[in-house]
DNA sequence: TAGATTGTTAATCGATTAACAATC
DNA sequence: TAGATTGTTAATCGATTAACAATC
């Protein structure tokens, strides 16, 4: 570490070795935010006012803003553009995405609607599913229409949009089958709404986005204020 | 911890003080996955096979069972039927909980009709939105048929309901202001789907799903592949 | 008893935090 | 120089992991 920061720091990220998830997770977060300082016309933003729009402390900031490198100026603070820029390149953000969406439901159907994507650089370029009822819907995104294709097409579909990112908003009897094929032809990136544990090779991300699970840690923690709210019977049994 | 071990055990749960965060995301996984492993018929697991299933290793499973209590049996392993009940009650599933969804956008109705709410217990008791479109639009959920209220009624109706937990599926301008609401009539838990960073009072419980962050991470992993991939650049640098 | 599997221990790892030296 | 704020350090905390004694 010491030894890799002494030689060639011709490149001021990191330690040559990864970010932290937990920052990685967060950076998002500090991107989206600076934007909108931006929007206002601010030029420059300390590390306290920032980590307070973001929700984390200053510290936290601090530290996971050191991983990408040092675009600070120690007295006074952050350039917003300079900052946004260089967390959005982390990110991955300055080159555009494509993605795929299996499973045109109420969910993929609010997915597409999202605005967020094209903001970002994400493109849906194209949509799945199986049932006859909304195969060859037009659906209208940010950018063009597209027209909903048959599960049977997902191979073609990924390869001729070198679509990166897979969505799959099936039901869960589904999802793993899907996993499967969008493994198979090549996708290493995978969003899944669907409520079932996937296994995937190593070498492929799944991030999973669970309503349920959400709503039973808020049940957990209500449950738990109800429980230490009412020391009644635990006095009355002693 | 010794001392609290020592005295008082009759209470077979942890030591007296709370389940870790990270145990506590995993429980609903496992709880699912049991409830599976019930409707096939299963009756007894091992922490193995069921560490499989839930996509962690089984070290972890243990160690995160442990915190609930004794509920296994050596060489044998975990009753089904009886583990599930245990972790239901842990994360407070024994009691129904009342939701109320604000906005009802294309989010909003995805939610609606999600199936798994009303199987684990939560009940939508009310929806609000503030477009004149949607207001009075009748929506079919799991149990009854709901009205959406004008988001006027935000007081009545939680008060009414006696919702406990509460979703922002707005726009990311008006979650703040929902939010305070919520907060003020007395809504401690809250899922918050607008990608905003909402400030709440301190005990109150704010889970964010945020699809922009989620694929903004995978973008992060994207991009870090394809860097791996080419070594060419940094040989031909040196 | 022999084989299997839990519950727990102790070591390791990664993330958070507070404090402060560096420096604008 | 004086005030402000970064980037880094070192301590702390919490989560993960592997190994194994307890025990069915």
């Amino acid at each position: 570490m010491s030894l890799s920061r002494q030689l060639g720091s011709s490149r001021t990220r990191d330690d040559g070795r990864g970010i932290p998830d937990a920052t990685v997770a967060r950076l998002p977060i500090y991107h989206r935010v600076l934007r909108g300082l931006a929007d206002d016309g601010v030029h420059t933003v300390s590390s306290d006012t920032l980590a307070q729009r973001c929700g984390v402390s200053s510290a936290k900031l601090r530290k996971d803003l050191s991983h990408l490198g040092s675009y600070g100026t120690r007295g006074v603070g952050y350039e917003v553009a300079f900052l946004s820029y260089h967390i959005s390149r982390e990110l991955g953000l300055s080159q555009p995405w494509g993605v795929v969406i299996v499973g045109v439901g109420n969910l993929g159907h609010a997915l597409v609607s999202y605005k967020g994507f094209a903001s970002r650089g994400f493109e849906i370029v194209g949509l799945l599913d199986s049932h006859p009822d909304v195969i060859g819907e037009k659906v209208c995104t940010g950018g063009r229409d597209l027209v909903v294709q048959p599960l049977t097409e997902l191979e073609n579909l990924v390869k001729a949009s070198s679509a990166s990112i897979a969505v799959i908003a099936t039901p869960a009897s589904a999802a793993q089958k899907v996993c499967d094929r969008l493994v198979a032809t090549g996708v290493r990136s995978i969003l899944n709404f669907a409520p079932s544990v996937l296994t995937v090779p190593v070498g492929v991300e799944v991030r999973k986005v669970d309503l349920a699970v959400e709503l039973q840690i808020l049940a957990f923690h209500e449950q738990r204020r109800v429980d230490d709210l009412t020391p009644l019977a635990q006095v009355m049994q002693a």
